[in-house]
DNA sequence: GCGTTACATATTTTT
DNA sequence: TATGTAACGC
C-alpha cells in the first residue's frame, strides 16, 4: 500500500512534515491514527529511519498494539519488521527504562508495580503507623493528593505545606514512599516520576536515550500530565523531533493529572512548532457533528475547530426519556433487538455508553433477559477479583520477597495461624534488624532454629512463620532455577492449599476457582516469558485492553473507555443531572467543562445514529429518586432531535406522585417506522389503573414482553413501585372515569 | 486466632 | 448495592 495514498492535504502535510516540533490538532474522526501510523511508516520507508531510532507513545496497550500492526503492514522490503522500535504506553516505556537503568536508582530491577488497591492499603498502613485518623484523612483522598504531587514532580520534601492538612499529607507521603522503597515496589505515578528523575539527574543516561531517539511521536497528547510532558522533552532533547497529536476537546483525564494546557505549553516551549489542524471528519453524519459542536462550543479556552463531513445530514438524533432506569435499559435493548431482528444491523454496530460503571448493571440484566449477547469493557475486572489478586500476590512474593504489600496480603491467606499479634511481632523484629519482614521469614524458613531471628519470637508463632518462610524460599529457588511459569503456579497453589480454600463447592466458590484456573491458563500461554515480564504485563493492562473485538455483539462501556472508538449506532444513557454532568463536578467549573468534553467524546463516537437516553426516575441505591434532564441536552438544537418515549418537564423534585403521573403519559411512542420488527402485544398499557389482591390499586407505568412473559411495572398506592409478571400476579384492570390523580404517596 | 454478624459507609472516570 | 470493618463469641 502506498503510504501517501488517500490523504487529504492536511493529513499529507502531517505525514510528510520535516523535522522539528509538530503539533497536530485532530478533531474526532479526522484520521488521527491514520496520520500517526503513516508518519511512522513514512519515516522508515521514505526517510530510511531505522525503527530502533523511533519512540512512539500511546496511553493504552490497545492503541499501541493497533499502531504496531498497522505500521508493520506498511513497512516495505527489505525491512518488514519494526524490530527495535519503542512503541508502547507511557507506563510500559518507563518500566522498561527503569529496569534497564536500575543501578542508577534505589530499586532493584525486579521491582513490582502496585495497583490502586495496593496503593491504598499502603496508605492505610502509613496512616496507622503515624497514628492518624483514617476518617479524617481518607485513604483515597490522601492517595489522590500524593498522586497529584507525583504528577507534578513533587517529592515528599517539596510538598507544599500551606496548612495542617498539607503537613499531614506530606508526612504520609514520606512514609508511603519509604514503605514502597523498602518493598522494592513502584506505583503507576512512580514509573513516570522516577523516569524523569533518572534522566534529569543522570545527564549521561539522558543523552544516551535522547541521542538514540531521532523521532518521538505521541498520541493523545492532551492527556499527558506534567511528568509525561517533561519526559517527552527530555527524550527528544537531542534532535528536537517531537511530533504530538491531540485534541483539547477530548481531554477527559484531568482528575488523573492530565493537563490539556500542555497543548498551549507546547506552543510556548516550541515557538517554531508547526501546527496542523485536521478538521475534516470521516466518521459521522453532519447531524452528529452539529450536535457535538453545539455542545463543545460552550467551553472556553479552546482552539475553535470547524468539523465538517461529506457524509450528508443523516438521521436525526433520537432523544428518549424513560420512566425509570429499568425502562431506560429496556428501551436500549428493545431498540437494538428490533434492529437485529430486522437484519439491518449487526451486534457490533452498537455501543451503549454511560458515565459510571455502576450503570452497566441494569443494562446487563436487560441484555441477559432478552438473551442478547453483549460485551463489556472494564468494570469488575478479572484482575480485581480477590482470588486473582491473592494468587498474583503469591507470584509477586516469589519474584520479590521484599514486597511487603503482597506479603501482608497473603501471609494469612488461607488462614495459617498468623494473626495480628504475630504479625506485629514480625514487623518489629524486622525493623529492629533493619531488614524487611520477608527477609526475616526467608531466614527462618531456611535456617530454622539456627536463624538469629528465631529467639526473638516466643511460643509456637515462630513455627508457623518458619513454615511459611520455607514455602517462599522454595518458590524463590524455583524462580531462580528458571522454572516455567505454570510449574511455579501449580507449586504455589499446592503448597498453600488454595483450591481447598476458595472452592467450598458453593456456586461462588466454583466461580472463584474458575478464575484461578483462568489465570493459570494465562500463565500457561505466557510460559515463554519470565515471571517478571508476566507480572508487569498484568500490572499494566487496562480495561480498554480487555475488549474482545472478534465478538459480534453490542459493547457496553463508560464514556471514558469509549475514547478512540467508533460505532455505527451509539446510545448515551443516563443523561440526567448528577450523573452527566456528575454531581461531583457541580461546583468546579473546570470539572464541569470536562464533563462536557466527556459528553462530546461520546457524541462523536457515532457514525450513523445517535440515541440520547435518560430516566425520569432512577435509584442510585436504595430509594428511587426523580431526576432532572442533563443541562447538556439544552444545548443541542431542537431541529436535530427526534423525541421518543415519555415527556417530562424539567425538575419535579419533591412533587410526589406528580412525577410518576407525568412520566406515565406517553407523548410520542410510535415504533420506529424504519424498523419492521414486531411490536409485542401487551395486555396492560401505561396509565391504566389496576388492582392487585395484596397491593390494592395502582397505575401501570410500563408494560412489555420479555421471554414471552408480560412484565408490568406498576406504581401502587400502598407499596409504591412493583414489577410484576402479568401471568402470575392476579392483576385486574380497573375501569374508571375521571383522572386518578388523587391518592397515593410519593 | 478465627469466624460470624451487624453496622456503617460510601459510590467517577483508570494507566 | 456491596463492601469493609468493628465487635463479639468461640
Amino acid at each position: 500500500m502506498d503510504i501517501l495514498e488517500n490523504l487529504n492535504p492536511q493529513q499529507y502535510q502531517a505525514v510528510t512534515v520535516g523535522s522539528g516540533a509538530v503539533l497536530v490538532l485532530a478533531g474526532p474522526g479526522s484520521g488521527k491514527t491514520r496520520v500517526l501510523t503513516r508518519r511512522i511508516a513514512y519515516l522508515i520507508n521514505a526517510l530510511g529511519v531505522p525503527p530502533y531510532r523511533i519512540l512512539a507513545v500511546t496511553f493504552t496497550n490497545k492503541a499501541a498494539r493497533q499502531m504496531q500492526e498497522r505500521v508493520t503492514a506498511m513497512i516495505s522490503e527489505p525491512l518488514r519488521s519494526l524490530e527495535g522500535i519503542w512503541l508502547g504506553t507511557f507506563h510500559a516505556m518507563c518500566a522498561r527504562l527503569l529496569r534497564r537503568e536500575h543501578e542508577r536508582l534505589p530499586y532493584r530491577s525486579n521491582f513490582v508495580i502496585l495497583d490502586e488497591g495496593e496503593q491504598e492499603s499502603v496508605i492505610k498502613r502509613a496512616l496507622k503507623e503515624l497514628n492518624l485518623n483514617d476518617k479524617l484523612y481518607r485513604p483515597s483522598s490522601v492517595l489522590a493528593a500524593i498522586s497529584n504531587a507525583k504528577n507534578a514532580l513533587l517529592l515528599p520534601a517539596d510538598y507544599p505545606r500551606q496548612n495542617y492538612r498539607d503537613e499531614v499529607v506530606a508526612r504520609v507521603y514520606e512514609r508511603y514512599s519509604q514503605i514502597l522503597l523498602n518493598s522494592n515496589a513502584l506505583d503507576f505515578d512512580d514509573l513516570l516520576l522516577w523516569a524523569v528523575k533518572l534522566l534529569r539527574e543522570n545527564p549521561d543516561v539522558q543523552e544516551k536515550y535522547a541521542r538514540r531517539f531521532l523521532h518521538v511521536l505521541v498520541d493523545e497528547f492532551q492527556d499527558t500530565n506534567q511528568a509525561q510532558y517533561e519526559l517527552l522533552k527530555l527524550l527528544s532533547a537531542a534532535h528536537g523531533n517531537l511530533f504530538v497529536v491531540g485534541d483539547e476537546d477530548q481531554s477527559i483525564y484531568r482528575w488523573r493529572g492530565a493537563d490539556y494546557r500542555n497543548v498551549l505549553r507546547f506552543e510556548q516551549d516550541f515557538p517554531h512548532a508547526q501546527k496542523i489542524l485536521l478538521e475534516q471528519n470521516y466518521r459521522s453524519t453532519q447531524t452528529v457533528l452539529d450536535a457535538a459542536r453545539a455542545v463543545i462550543d460552550r467551553n472556553a479556552h479552546r482552539t475553535p475547530k470547524f468539523l465538517f463531513s461529506d457524509r450528508g445530514r443523516g438521521e436525526r438524533i433520537v432523544f428518549y426519556e424513560a420512566v425509570d432506569d429499568y425502562g431506560e435499559a429496556a428501551y436500549v435493548v428493545d431498540t437494538i433487538q428490533q434492529w437485529l431482528v430486522s437484519g439491518r444491523a449487526r451486534g457490533s454496530d452498537f455501543a451503549v455508553m454511560y458515565r459510571t460503571n455502576a450503570q452497566s448493571r441494569l443494562l446487563e440484566e436487560a441484555f441477559l433477559r432478552a438473551r442478547l449477547p453483549y460485551r463489556l469493557v472494564g468494570a469488575q475486572r478479572f484482575y480485581g477479583r480477590r482470588e486473582v489478586k491473592d494468587v498474583l500476590a503469591y507470584l509477586r512474593l516469589a519474584q520479590n520477597p521484599l514486597d511487603e504489600v503482597s506479603l501482608l496480603r497473603v501471609i494469612n491467606v488461607p488462614p495459617r495461624g498468623i494473626g495480628d499479634k504475630t504479625l506485629v511481632n514480625l514487623q518489629l523484629v524486622a525493623q529492629h534488624n533493619g531488614v524487611s519482614p520477608g527477609q526475616v521469614l526467608l531466614d527462618l524458613g531456611r535456617k530454622g532454629e539456627e536463624s538469629p531471628y528465631w529467639e526473638a519470637f516466643k511460643g509456637r508463632s515462630v513455627l508457623t512463620l518458619a513454615d511459611f518462610g520455607a514455602l517462599i524460599a522454595g518458590w524463590q529457588e524455583l524462580v531462580a532455577a528458571g522454572a516455567p511459569l505454570p510449574v511455579l503456579f501449580d507449586r504455589i497453589l499446592a503448597d498453600v492449599g488454595y483450591q481447598r480454600y476458595v472452592d467450598d463447592q458453593s456456586e461462588e466458590g466454583l466461580d472463584r476457582w474458575e478464575n484461578v484456573q483462568e489465570l493459570r491458563r494465562l500463565a500457561y500461554e505466557n510460559q515463554e516469558r519470565t515471571l517478571a515480564e508476566f507480572l508487569e504485563g498484568i500490572a499494566l493492562v487496562s480495561d480498554q485492553d480487555t475488549l474482545n473485538e472478534s465478538t459480534d455483539a453490542p459493547t457496553l462501556l463508560t464514556l471514558h473507555a469509549a475514547k478512540g472508538l467508533e460505532f455505527s449506532q451509539v446510545f448515551i444513557t443516563g443523561l440526567d443531572e448528577g450523573l452527566l454532568p456528575h454531581s461531583r463536578s457541580r461546583d468546579d467549573p473546570e470539572a464541569m467543562a470536562e464533563e462536557r468534553r466527556l459528553f462530546y467524546v461520546g457524541l462523536t463516537r457515532a457514525k450513523d445514529r445517535l440515541y440520547l437516553v435518560r430516566a425520569a426516575q432512577r435509584s442510585s441505591f436504595g430509594a428511587p429518586e426523580y431526576t432532572e434532564a442533563s443541562r447538556f441536552l439544552d444545548d443541542i438544537p431542537d431541529e436535530l432531535l427526534k423525541r421518543e418515549g415519555v415527556r417530562l418537564g424539567r425538575a419535579m423534585p419533591g412533587t410526589g406522585l406528580r412525577g410518576v403521573w407525568a412520566s406515565a403519559l406517553r407523548w410520542e411512542s410510535a415504533p420506529q417506522k424504519s424498523s419492521p420488527a414486531v411490536v409485542p402485544v401487551t395486555t396492560f398499557r401505561p396509565t391504566q389503573r389496576v388492582r392487585h389482591p395484596t397491593y390494592g390499586e395502582g397505575i401501570v407505568l410500563e408494560s412489555r414482553i420479555e421471554d414471552g412473559e408480560e412484565l408490568v411495572d406498576v406504581h401502587f398506592e400502598s407499596v409504591g413501585f412493583k414489577r410484576l409478571v402479568a401471568s402470575m400476579a392476579r392483576l385486574e384492570r380497573v375501569e374508571r372515569q375521571g383522572n386518578g390523580m388523587s391518592g397515593g404517596a410519593g
